[in-house]
DNA sequence: CTGAAATTTCAGTCTTGACTGAAATTTCAG
DNA sequence: CTGAAATTTCAGTCAAGACTGAAATTTCAG
C-alpha cells in the first residue's frame, strides 16, 4: 500500500531546489532536478500526482520530466495492484546507469573528430592535435569500463555484507 | 611572423559546425564550440578578428567566448612582438585541463548532499541513498585522479620518444 | 466493456541566455 | 605620450526551450 505525501518541511524544500538549481546550472531542466532530489529523500514511491503539489509545478510538466529521467533509467515506475496510479522511486541501478550514460557521451564527438581526420587528409589540415583529442577521449572511456567494472563489485560486495 | 587566415574550405567549416553542434547539445554555446573546431585545425595561431570572418559571427561574441575558453585553459592567447593583435592557440594542456575540470565538476553537488544528510538527520528521509550517492562520487573522483596522473605519464612518454 | 481516473501531448506563453552593434576601454607602435 | 588599432562591455534583440493549461489519449477497477 503506497503512503500518502501531502507536503514536505521547508528545509527539506530547499534542500531539493539546491539540487534543482544545480542541475539547472549544467543545462538541465531544473524540475528534473528537484525531482531526483525528492525521490533521493523519500523512503517510499511517490506518485506524479503528489510530485505536482509538493513542488508547485504543474501535473505536464511533471509528466516530460518524469519521461526522459525513466529513460535515462534514473527513476524507475512502481505499481501498485488495485491501484491506477503510478509511483517512482530512485531508480535501483541509477547510479550504474549515470555511468554508462557517461561511457558513451563523447561517442558522437569521437566520431566527429574521426569522421574529420579521414576525410580531411587531403586539405592542409593540422591532424596531430585532432588525434591527440581522439587519444584523449579513448584514455576516458577505457578508464570508465574499470571504473563500472569496480562499481559494480564494491556494490555487490556491500549487499553481501548486509545480508549478513 | 603570424599567417593570415581568410577563408575555409567548405568541408573544413562543416567540420567546424559539427564540433558547434555538439557543443550545443551539451549545453555550451555553439560559437564556443565552432572556435575549439577551429583551433584544432589549423596549425597557426588565429586572432579573433579572424575567427569572426571565418565563422560569419559577431566580433564581440568572438571576445566573450574566447573569454570563457581562455578561463577554462582551453584556448592560450599567443602575442607576437610588433604587432597588436592578439592570436589564439589551441592551449597546450587542454586535455589535462578539461580532466581537471571534471575532477571538481560535482564539487558543489557533493556539498548540497553533504550537507543534507547532516543537517537533516533530524527529519524522517531516507539518509542511505544519498549516502550511496555520495559514495559514488568519491568514487569517480577517486578515479579522476588516478586517469589524470596516467594521461599525464604517458604524455611525458610520448614527448620523449618524439624527440629521439 | 465502460467510464472515471490517470497520464501524455500540444499549442501558446514566458524566461533565459546567446548573439549583435555601438560605445567604452585598453593596448601598444611610433 | 598620442592616437589608431584592437578588445571588451553593455543594452537591446532574438531564439530556444522550459513550463502551463486544455484537449486527447491511455489505463484499468468494477
Amino acid at each position: 500500500m503506497p503512503i500518502k505525501h501531502t507536503t514536505l518541511d521547508a528545509d527539506l524544500l530547499a534542500f531539493v531546489d539546491k539540487i534543482g538549481l544545480f542541475y539547472e546550472g549544467v543545462g538541465i531542466p531544473r524540475i528534473s532536478g528537484r525531482i531526483v532530489g525528492l525521490l533521493l529523500i523519500l523512503e517510499n514511491p511517490i506518485s506524479p500526482e503528489e510530485m505536482s503539489k509538493i513542488l508547485g509545478v504543474s501535473r505536464s510538466s511533471i509528466s516530460t520530466n518524469l519521461a526522459v529521467l525513466r529513460y535515462h533509467k534514473f527513476a524507475e515506475e512502481v505499481r501498485y495492484p488495485g491501484k491506477r496510479k503510478e509511483y517512482y522511486k530512485f531508480s535501483e541501478n541509477a547510479l550504474e546507469n549515470m555511468m554508462k550514460m557517461k561511457l558513451t557521451f563523447y561517442d558522437p564527438f569521437r566520431n566527429i573528430l574521426q569522421e574529420g581526420v579521414e576525410e580531411l587528409k587531403s586539405k592542409s589540415i593540422s591532424e596531430d592535435k585532432i588525434n591527440e583529442m581522439i587519444k584523449y577521449l579513448d584514455f576516458e572511456e577505457s578508464h570508465f569500463v574499470l571504473l563500472l567494472e569496480e562499481w559494480k563489485a564494491y556494490q555487490k560486495n556491500r549487499k553481501k555484507k548486509e545480508q549478513i
